[in-house]
DNA sequence: TCTTCTGTGACATTTCCATGACAACCTCCG
DNA sequence: CGGAGGTTGTCATGGAAATGTCACAGAAGA
């Protein structure tokens, strides 16, 4: 799922934000301050960032000429003051992809962002169906069968298997697998996907313990062989 | 029948191509250039083209801009080389719907167009009238019976129901049916969903406690099996 | 006003998930 | 070729999270 995170500190505005990406079904991280904004940028890897001026600790222009400086290119959306004609010149200067001024509309901003977003991460097509052998996964249905037998699965296992499928034949790391599944913040141990690889096995391998399909890549990951 | 138009230069890959999509019982068009599946696009008007980048006479860019520059909608995907990054980028604010990347399986490249038409040519959804078993749900009406007897339903049961037979097989996730059925802004808690649901099934279901048609997908949200 | 509808909370129940321990395995290096 | 150290397979288990169920109070409608 797509992260947004939002840098303001203003509560209103940032809690009206929140809301409103959330309705689109963006992840959406918050920081009310630069330096926690900063630290969210680099820790959680965030594929847009929307950020305020005016901030304490850090102002925007600052943060934003910071992660710029340490080669990070996260797309990043100003929000300025209306009338600080300055500051649009310098957000766009120190690397800020777009900008929108206050007091603005939500669905500009929001057309912004999708907009940039579709710029910058073009986003590979959800695949919602998988065949191999007499296996067959209907991502959008949440079905799975094979040859005539329905398989039950969990939520996590077709999210396993949806992320493995759309990168079919290559390797996934469980650091992918942590990020795109789990999303961030819930993030378990790597053991677990093991565990979760393992109940995958049992359901979509002919012999579980010698896969065909669902390989194990030593010291790197999994990948999906169809 | 669905047509489908194949732009690629090389010989080998479109008959492979040309085969496979024939055998999903596609009806197939070719082109070995840009000019000439410039002119089939406008003149066979295929349901989806699948698209090499690199051709000759007129590259896929080019083609794939001069069909959106003149308003054409029809769904293409974009075929690239790998590695070729840009390309990604460029192709799709060129108005390509997806990219597949070379060399491809075939059965991914599959995937992806039925994908894509059904993206891009959803059935209409404007439904008024819903049955299975002995039950009849009109939606204009408000009105529904199970065999003689009149069923009595509330306006939130109707929507949800409806946004559910809508897309009848499909999970709805809690957050859809907040965002369709209640709209923007009054949402309740997502338990008072569970509450709709469980008295929609006390209405629909011949074994309420354990439903047939209105099934729980743990962890995403409902959906409608009819 | 009375009735019906709607949202919420509490509780029981079901389902799922994370974790750790141990065994099996792989890889690299001696 | 064999062994050490790290990695993965497997399994059992406690606990967390999601859902079913029910009762009630406030809101909306008749």
């Amino acid at each position: 799922m797509t992260r947004v995170l939002v840098v303001e500190d203003d509560a209103a505005i940032l809690r009206g934000l929140k809301d409103n990406l959330e309705a689109e079904s963006y992840e959406v991280l918050t920081a009310t301050d630069g330096e926690v904004g900063y630290q969210l940028i680099r820790d959680a890897a965030p594929d847009l960032v929307v950020l305020d001026l005016m901030l304490p600790k850090m102002s925007g222009y600052e943060l934003c000429k910071k992660v710029r400086d340490e080669g990070m290119t996260t797309p990043i959306v100003m929000l300025t003051a209306r009338g600080e004609e300055t500051d649009r010149v310098l957000g766009l200067d120190l690397g800020a992809d777009d900008y929108v001024t206050k007091p603005f509309s939500v669905r500009e901003l929001l057309a912004r962002i999708r907009a940039l977003l579709r710029r910058t991460n073009p986003e590979p097509t959800a695949l919602d169906e998988l065949r191999f052998d007499d296996v067959i996964v209907d991502f959008r249905r949440y079905e799975a069968s094979r040859g005539n037998e329905k398989i039950k699965m969990t939520r996590k296992e077709f999210g396993t298997l949806r992320l493995l499928a759309e990168r079919a034949g290559l390797v996934v790391t469980r650091h992918d697998l942590l990020k795109e599944v789990w999303g961030h913040g819930h993030e378990p141990t790597t053991r677990t996907i093991d565990n979760h690889v393992a109940s995958l096995r049992a359901k979509i391998e002919k012999d579980p313990s010698h896969p065909k399909r669902l390989l194990t890549v030593h010291g790197v990951g999994y990948k999906l062989d169809v």
